[in-house]
DNA sequence: AATGAATGAGCCTTCATTCAT
DNA sequence: CATGAATGAAGGCTCATTCAT
């Protein structure tokens, strides 16, 4: 399996760090392959083209915060709890890694409609997820069930979204993390029953 | 004053119809000249270079929401009355012109960072009227006064944000505005007092 | 009409330069823009791709062939006279350009398949006017009426092409027109009645 | 000796079906030491490099051509029987076998200038037994003394592959062996005295 | 002998911008 | 004011060949 070759993730780590450092479209695959320690052949070895690197770049960093929200959902709390420690992980992930925030809040969204699509559909899986959280909630009785599941998903993607991105567009200079809680009430007062 | 000529405002106009049919990255200034009915380099007399054109397609177009906006504020009513208006205001220019929806949520977003950095001081503007929306419920007690403003911007902003993208990205294919009430009713009780 | 343009008969003549003296794979586009005299770019404005440029050399040349072709077709001589002419232009013409017979016989030849596909198609109004020597040498009476007109058209334009090879690859080191004679005996005796 | 080795006839058959189904441009050394069955670097104990390859395919196959031709010559015939079977024999041999028809006269006609004097080279080897033919035809009375050796050998072998390459570019719908008769009659013409 | 992962040089084409008319 | 022909920099990808195993 080429995901399990050291290269691979060499390359992929590579592209993010390039991707960060000089822009979407400043990252040209010599300099990737630069970066990786690695001949630009190479690349080609492991992805069908740049486009491909670039998504694999996002769903081998989508999954991780699909994993973590796993285990979350699996935990026996509240939904409200769950809530939050989705916000808190989505958060985590990204304050640890200032080059990957970057990359998926800003960079990613330069790319053609083609990958961003395809970006899309990686993000569905984390979405599900939400859903999830949300059915759980209204079941329980934890949220209000007039609300609208799809619209209730895009209130509180489009705030976790909105805020990260904000926070990198100001260079990280407040604490991510440290607005979990605030994110949380305000979210939770909008779905709670 | 440039912005006067008849030739300004074709320029942006065919700009939109090109960006919309033909994405981002296919909108060379060749193909909006002609669109335009005008020779490549008259572009150039009336803006600096490409990416003024589509800055100046931003501006343009979002003076529209201010505006709306702008009057929104002044008419005597609640707050919840005028966060409602705002949405709706949205909604309904984005599902009256179709190539501008795409354009503003899909296709400008493939520019570079540059350029958006400009959008967003743009955009500013208009998040700067939202926040006044919001100011203005907390003093009159129509919203909670623990909310943090920004954050609660970002919660609205990213909601109707969100909702539009996924719209444009669905072919417009249900009613944008009749989802205005919903959107109303989910953010609202999430900011009420 | 591009073709009337100076810099599209400059083109085509830096062509067969650099073709010639590089052979066709070391033919780089830039390499002919330079001999041209143009940038590369413009190279562009004239042709559609590089092997357009391949295949309007052999177009405009082959013309050349066919027009005299067609005089010599309408003077009042015998058939074995009119076979003779046309032999003696094809050498005259290579002859007097050795940079063209070079790249007729050798260079263009290993273009791609679909590439001399398309040369053969313009051949074809070449070898069109040489089959009517034949015919009207077979209705004269001058040439063997049981001959197959597909084989002769065969050995007539298979000896001369393999003559004139023959003498490229020999480095024009003996007079080819010299051979007129000579080569049209061994055709016409072939031929005739 | 390396061409007595099971692998250097693999090689090379993998070559002629490689090239004759993906075209000259398409044949990646990689391709034919998949056909072959063995590894990439394989290919390099047996072979230079890849214009070796080329060469070897074309040096086996024409030894077939000479021997054959060889045989004949020492039968005690006439010299256009000679000429007839030479023909025959060509043509038998390349309808037999549609690959290396296809790969003769039209793949390997890409190759490079210095890969075609190679094969030129080996070309030559029977090219000097058609001479045999002719020389003996001329002192056996049968040929015509005047004619010029180089320049009838031109017509012979340029109308046999004029012929062999029309019928692989119409490609092969119609029967090339008997044509054998016909071009034999009209060369035959052109040599007799 | 055999493997196959890794190498890295090489090139066609696009398109924003200029400037002579 | 308006034109549009000309410019030229820039980069993703292929594939013959090598060499450590």
């Amino acid at each position: 399996m080429k995901k399990d070759k050291p290269k691979y993730k060499q390359i992929i780590d590579a592209a993010i760090i390039v991707i960060a450092e000089n822009g979407y479209h400043q990252s040209q695959v010599s300099k990737i392959a630069k970066q990786a320690g690695v001949a630009d052949g190479t690349i080609y070895l492991y992805f069908k083209n740049k486009e491909d690197i670039l998504i694999s770049v996002f769903e081998e960093k989508m999954e991780m915060f699909a994993e973590n929200l796993k285990v979350i959902l699996k935990e026996n709390t509240t939904s409200s709890e769950k809530l939050f420690k989705m916000i808190e992980n989505h958060f985590n992930v990204l304050a640890e890694d200032h080059h990957l925030a970057t990359v998926t809040q800003l960079e990613l969204r330069q790319s053609n409609l083609a990958l961003r699509l395809r970006i899309n559909e990686i993000l569905k899986n984390y979405l599900v997820l939400l859903d999830t959280i949300l059915k759980e909630g209204i079941e329980n009785g934890e949220f209000d069930p007039t609300i609208d599941i799809r619209l209730a998903r895009q209130m509180v993607f489009g705030t976790i979204d909105e805020t990260t991105t904000t926070w990198v567009m100001n260079e990280y200079k407040y604490d991510l993390v440290a607005l979990t809680d605030k994110v949380h009430r305000l979210l939770f007062k909008g779905l709670k029953a």
